[in-house]
DNA sequence: CTGAAAGCGCTTACAG
DNA sequence: CTGAAAGCGCTTACAG
């Protein structure tokens, strides 16, 4: 890739760069053409003859270039940052998502903006636009449970900036929507409950204000129906998607002498109640109470015996929803058919046949 | 606060003000001062009246002024951004540093940007200096372990990007290190041990090549040596930080007829190996077995039973790693009385006397 | 298909 | 203590 150092009748002056990042203008001068049609070429535009775009693009690479940042969101009033907006799931769904995200950003010149807020606080909702606003955010991602908020979506809608929702079923447009389809998760675990000759069987749900834990529950109801099993009410507990009332909901479950031979819970924190209070009490897991969890998070192998959890493939999740914001608009129709993932249960050492 | 709309001669025109954001221009015009003023106040130069400055301000406030950050970014040659750079500790440390730097950098006009990296793969600095330099970052707090590399470290002196460093020991000038001095904490599990009659005492330690794993070491030999109890070389293995080396280094100790008391591990996830191997071998905790982790992390209080732990105040760390750069480079001296964090031992369920 | 001019909203020299 | 000019590195709008 010979420099053409004596194609065009250049002063010498002309070629020579200053020994700092190079600009637009140093590329323009060096393939000898204007700022402009580098920034053609910068921005794919088709107006460029193809002989022209292969020679800047050299010289590009040549020099490694790349566009400032800043420049370029000042001139497109629009940065090149991605936001992810989340209310305090747990440490390892964030972090997950966030690791999905950067895969999908990596050499796209996006970089990742967090922004944890407190969606029970009044104004988080301005927060959220002063984030974007302030930041000229290309998009953000709004994870559960933000993304369930109408009111947010709507302000994002109303201020112009897109955005892409990950929530366990469609609540927007198929092309802002990852759809987690925690329903599908909840009745395998029924399925498999079932299957292991399971008939007296008690769910411990999350909140039901979150739609995941609405879904959850549903899943596994309705499964469970599906072959014949109805849970009276007594067998259903709410709790908040945390230890310690898992550790309360167990309790209530398992005092009485009567108790179910399997729990599923919402998540694994509450099944890691459920282990608490069974250890306690002696009742030895899976002989004579199985658990299943929802999350998989590492939490479910650490614990003994290990949990059988469902998993949901976050990473997968923050790396299409990412995906999605970087899409030029006429292209996210193709990223739709993808859009959807689906949580299948792993089987671990916490289930087992009741013990009749 | 009223407008003194008819203090100077300045035609109705000049005070229209375009139903858009407000510019530095708008500000100017409606403050009857230069841009270059305005721009004084926002960068608290001391060269500005001090009625001059008020009237200013009280107009950015009244219009909710704020300077845009691509512009500044683009003049300044610098960002309003921090990096977090980090290579995979456990995810719950990576949040809670996360929000720690997040509370420092509230209202400052900052934003946080992370930054996952490999530190095993070549070319990870690079990748580390392209983020800086694209980005023109502020400035980039470094977690252990990449906080250990003096490589990286050297590379950011070298292109001039302030740093700050996360690590046990102290690396570098105080006025860009935060010292956790782990081993001030696991000083303190060895006390407490001994305390309750442990002598037959057993660790397992993380990875040599961690800087913390080797004062985790360091700090329990040193302390159980000073109340007068040696470890024997067999009582001490080298995992890896995590949960399935734990467990065959407890496999390695708890197997043979002479257990020890008690087991010290370099960190949570170590110890929930170990409860695996107990319970599996119906060796009973903290009856037959007293655990101490390190980290407190989450898992600690969900096993059962609850695993006693020293806690590093991680979002207080993230919190003055990231005020660090923040301070101007003179102020950074104040910070650093306070830029040296304790950790201390959590203390639950785990541990009991020894049965002899 | 290509380019010269003006502008994005700030700052850094340089004057006064 | 204050300001007019030029510039940061890109883009948009307009010509050709």
């Amino acid at each position: 890739m010979p420099r053409k150092k004596t194609e065009a009748p250049v002063p010498a002056q002309a070629r020579t760069i200053p020994d700092r990042a190079k600009t637009i203008n140093d590329i323009a001068r060096l393939a000898d053409v204007s700022k402009k049609t580098v920034s053609r070429v910068l921005n794919q535009s088709p107006l460029v003859h193809q002989e022209t775009r292969e020679r800047v693009e050299a010289v590009m690479r040549e020099f490694n270039y790349t566009p400032d940042p800043f420049a370029r969101g000042l001139a497109f009033r629009r940065s090149f940052l991605i936001g992810m907006v989340y209310d305090n799931p747990t440490a390892q769904y964030i972090v997950n998502m966030q690791y999905g995200a950067l895969d999908a950003i990596r050499d796209s010149g996006f970089e990742l903006v967090v922004h944890p807020c407190d969606s029970r606080s009044p104004g988080y909702i301005d927060g959220v636009r002063r984030f974007v606003q302030q930041q000229k955010l290309h998009g953000v991602m709004l994870v559960p449970r933000v993304s369930e908020d109408q009111a947010l979506a709507d302000m994002l809608a109303d201020i112009g900036c897109r955005y892409s929702r990950i929530a366990s079923v469609s609540l927007d447009e198929a092309s802002r929507m990852v759809i987690t389809h925690d329903r599908d998760g909840a009745a395998e675990a029924a399925d498999y409950l079932q299957s292991l000759g399971h008939r007296d069987i008690a769910l411990i749900t999350g909140p039901s204000s979150y739609r995941s834990a609405h879904e959850r529950t549903a899943g596994f109801v309705d499964a469970l129906a599906k072959r014949g099993i109805e849970l009276p009410s007594t067998r259903i507990v709410e709790a908040g998607y945390t230890f310690e009332s898992g550790v309360a909901a167990a309790e209530l479950l398992l005092s009485g002498s009567q108790r179910p031979s399997a729990i599923f819970t919402g998540n694994d924190e509450m099944a890691a109640g459920v282990y608490k209070v069974a250890l306690r009490s002696g009742i030895s897991i899976p002989q004579q109470l199985s658990v299943i969890g929802f999350d998989d998070s590492p939490l479910a192998s650490r614990l003994w015996p290990a949990l059988s959890s469902v998993r949901l493939p976050v990473r997968d999740m923050g790396r299409i929803a990412a995906s999605m914001l970087l899409q030029p608009e006429s292209g996210a129709a193709a990223l739709v058919a993808s859009a959807s993932v689906r949580p299948h249960l792993i089987v671990r050492d916490s289930c087992q046949p009741p013990a009749y």
